[in-house]
DNA sequence: CACCAGGCAAGTA
DNA sequence: TACTTGCATGGT
């Protein structure tokens, strides 16, 4: 609906011109890229940060120390990252797969039609819809919108969708009303997440926002 | 102190 | 299929 792709080109214009870009993906990298989208999962970003810095002081942020490291020392690298078992099994499973797949060579990844190459990643165990997105997006460039918790938050609040929508549905509703530019889900995305720290999370802050019309906090179940 | 953070998988009925 | 629970650190 041209509708929608109105509304959702005008909030991006806001959030631009309110926060300037981000600069995102916060990362040197494809590969820091891929060991953040997976160590970021259900944590703050500060905490990544800490637990890249402990890999990279230990010389461990590349696929092949990480495929030949061991479990435990791998878990205790990223610690600071909370869940830390489970992650750096994660970590392994994706460096194992890049391995198998692809030699462990991350541009041969990069050359792979994108729509089969999401379906195998998320076969993998520990990559979910989303990690999967800002890979493929942040990493390799695909134009896929990348869905999050504060998207759909501020997105329920606009009262532009329902509660209850899938992550499919959420990315679609993007993705059918915005030209599908990789540039433009990239800043669009951070901005999402720029806007949901500043004015989203503290009600104080929510009339400061500037995308704010029709933005009632506090009034749905976040 | 409780609650939250750029999710995901496994368990239960 | 539809809910619930475990995973874990550190900041507010």
């Amino acid at each position: 609906m041209l509708l929608h792709r109105k509304k959702l080109l005008s909030i991006y214009q806001r959030l631009f011109k309110a926060l300037g870009p981000q600069h995102w993906w916060p990362a040197k990298t494809p590969f820091e890229v891929i060991v953040g989208a997976i160590l970021t999962q259900n944590t703050s970003w500060v905490q990544v940060e800490k637990a890249i810095k402990n890999l990279k002081e230990q010389g461990l942020l590349s696929p092949e120390r990480i495929l030949k490291i061991s479990l435990p020392e791998l878990a205790q690298a990223i610690r600071p990252s909370g869940y830390f078992n489970q992650k750096a099994k994660r970590l392994k499973t994706f460096v194992a797969f890049l391995q198998r797949r692809f030699k462990g060579n991350l541009r041969i990844m990069a050359e792979e039609p994108m729509s089969p190459l999401r379906k195998e990643l998320l076969e993998l165990s520990g990559i979910g819809p989303e990690t999967a997105d800002s890979i493929l997006l942040y990493a390799f460039h695909q134009p896929l919108f990348v869905v999050d918790a504060y998207t759909h938050r501020i997105f329920t609040r606009q009262g532009m969708i329902e509660e209850e929508v899938s992550y499919e549905e959420l990315q679609g509703f993007f993705m059918d009303h915005l030209p599908l530019e990789a540039p433009l889900f990239n800043e669009y995305h951070a901005l999402i997440v720029k806007e949901a720290k500043e004015f989203c999370r503290k009600k104080a802050l929510c009339s400061e926002c500037p995308i704010s019309e029709g933005c009632l906090f506090g009034e749905g179940k976040n």
